[in-house]
DNA sequence: TTTAAATTCTACCAAAAAGTAGTAATTAAA
DNA sequence: TTTAATTACTACTTTTTGGTAGAATTTAAA
């Protein structure tokens, strides 16, 4: 019942960037910095949110990276999909993809509002929340 | 956001368990056939099962497994704790422990309602649930 | 045009989780 | 007392995830 790292950082590197005006290049090293995670996997997970389009990259000297979206357009739930990281969301919680209405794992009803709720949760909550207050990242 | 496999085949082996009389004698065979576990992985968390005392062993000829309490009496949530799945009920969903109400990660609070509505969930399931319907273990 | 500061790519290494193999120990039945 | 059926133990292999290294590419500034 955790979120992978990969999928961590990825939702801090963006709150964080939604922190700056929309135009501000982010550089890698700063993020690195100030986010406190190694620059080398950061490098890592800014290219794969770059191949999801979240943010775009500038190349070369005086590059970095943007936002490719209004913070308030980028959901949690879009961050934790490009990571795959919903799979309990399609198959169930014991289920192994043969979870169904006919064949219910124990847990089947029961996880199902939970569930529900989570997704909701991450459905409505944008990067852009970290303006709506004091956030640690 | 997924149990791991050790967690879910424990929640599988001892929902079956609890199919039987209390007293029942299941052996590993037994249990690695019917719930499509490898048999040498399920000896692996049955050993795992009887050092959490959610089951007794009986050695040798005749040996096998029993359920250590009522079925009744084994809630999710037992079990879940046993195999340390449960860090994110006290860190937080992305905090790396460093989250608490003066160092909040922007999903603190979102994340609170939905945690506890899961808690709840496992807290209040026991594997006797199992016998109130139709189910797929 | 050269150089420095940045991203990108390819490949590797480390740690944890999942799974397997083989043998030792135990015990009831034959 | 021997044997067969069982759990327990130790050690290994495989797969996935997390993380690192180093060189290639790009581009604006000097």
């Amino acid at each position: 019942m955790q979120l992978s790292n990969t999928s961590k950082y990825a939702i801090r590197i963006l709150s964080y960037m939604a922190r700056q005006e929309h135009e501000y290049v982010h550089k890698s090293n700063e993020l690195a910095q100030s986010l406190d995670i190694s620059y080398k996997f950061l490098t890592k997970i800014m290219t794969e949110l770059v191949k999801g389009e979240f943010i775009l990259s500038i190349r070369g000297r005086e590059g970095g990276f943007q936002l490719n979206h209004p913070a308030s357009s980028i959901t949690i739930l879009d961050i934790l999909k490009h990571f795959q990281e919903l799979t309990d969301f399609h198959t169930c919680i014991l289920g192994n993809g043969a979870c169904n209405p006919h064949k219910k794992c124990i847990l089947h009803d029961k996880w199902a509002s939970p569930r529900q709720e989570i997704k909701n949760m991450f459905a409505t909550t944008t990067i852009d929340i970290v303006n709506s207050g004091d956030f640690k990242l």
